[in-house]
DNA sequence: GACTTTCCATACGGTACCGTACGCCGTCCA
DNA sequence: TGGACGGCGTACGGTACCGTATGGAAAGTC
């Protein structure tokens, strides 16, 4: 995360900053985003922040449309159907959420909905990305023949278990807890 | 949360603080937890804290156990099981973290939560208490018949999901979410 | 080769904290 | 009535930030 000894080679873009305030955000949450400490990864002063960003305000919107657009183009990759397959995908995509994988994933998912639970405008993007991932999860549960109100219901299942999922500190609870969450992802999908 | 214009009339003790300290913690997170803010609140100096507690860190180990030793009470009064009421107590187990009531309760769980991501200490409390909530519901649902495994993966599918949800911005998904949350709490306790 | 633009450094003022050293004042107790 | 001590105020040094003002080098532009 330092530069590398001596002055960057190519100027800094306002992207590369967003993609730094990002990781920051994975490891320290919202707080953690600072414009010094930013910097200082960089090798470079504020100075050059300011020139990118108006202020801390704008590089923390930047972040959140960033999350937002990738969010989408994801969900949409992952959900795409291949018909018949429905049920592999809902099943990935719990799966996707597992844990030890996607680590870096997880705790930006996490790290907005903090965010999201103080600041007005994370909210609103929050919402924006749940609505289309639940608009995305129906179409696939009810390409398996449930009801659309079962489809909703199962959504909202789903996304629910797999961000509580990262919440629980459960190890040490059972050994075969691995088991156990193939068990509860084959429940929710209704495989 | 001010104080009450003139200085209160009895001395504050280790207990008020950490009470404040708790509600600044449900409002703002860890970070917010500032010896400044909160002897301001008081209407008082940081002299007071500085002899109350050794220093900020002792007020967080303190915040923590009281945390902990009022979920485990909770915990044990929510799940005492009058036999053959079960369904109940499972249901009510949802119920109690559905958002609008217990507010502040959840807002608690939730930062404890966020914090215990960053905090080795505060990570052993939250597995300490998931631990002991686990092994509850584990056996509300051994008592309705179910077997160990399938008790054990409800009762993880059952927190799990109840954690998740409060992270969750699915108004204006459906207008009958509450429905949907009534459906799942059904799927959930296998009613 | 002057002129502008890009990108960053320097320097500054201001705020919000943590923790410590020490002084003050009321209360209880001998 | 004079300590002793509990409980807090005052004052200080130090750090880590935000944001601004301004300078300056290197690159392109005409």
């Amino acid at each position: 995360m330092k530069s590398s000894g001596g002055r960057p080679r190519t100027p800094l873009d306002r992207h590369e900053w967003i993609e730094a305030a990002i990781n920051i955000l994975a490891e320290q949450g919202v707080q953690g985003m600072r414009v010094e400490v930013l910097a200082k990864n960089f090798g470079v002063t504020k100075g050059s922040f300011y020139w990118h960003f108006k202020d801390r305000q704008d590089l923390f919107s930047a972040v959140l449309q960033t999350w937002r657009d990738g969010r989408i183009r994801d969900i949409n990759k992952q959900t795409i159907a291949t018909p018949g397959n429905e049920r592999e995908q809902l099943l990935h995509l719990i799966d996707v959420y597992g844990a030890t994988r996607n680590r870096k994933g997880i705790s930006i998912e996490l790290a907005v909905r903090e965010w999201a639970r103080r600041d007005e405008q994370a909210a609103a993007i929050v919402a924006e990305v749940d609505a289309w991932r639940l608009e995305c999860t129906r179409k696939l549960y009810l390409a398996r023949g449930l009801s659309d109100d079962e489809a909703r219901s199962r959504s909202v299942l789903l996304y629910a278990y797999v961000f509580g999922q990262s919440l629980m500190v459960c190890e040490g609870f059972d050994s075969r807890l691995a088991d156990f969450k193939r068990w509860i992802a084959d429940l929710i999908v209704h495989a």
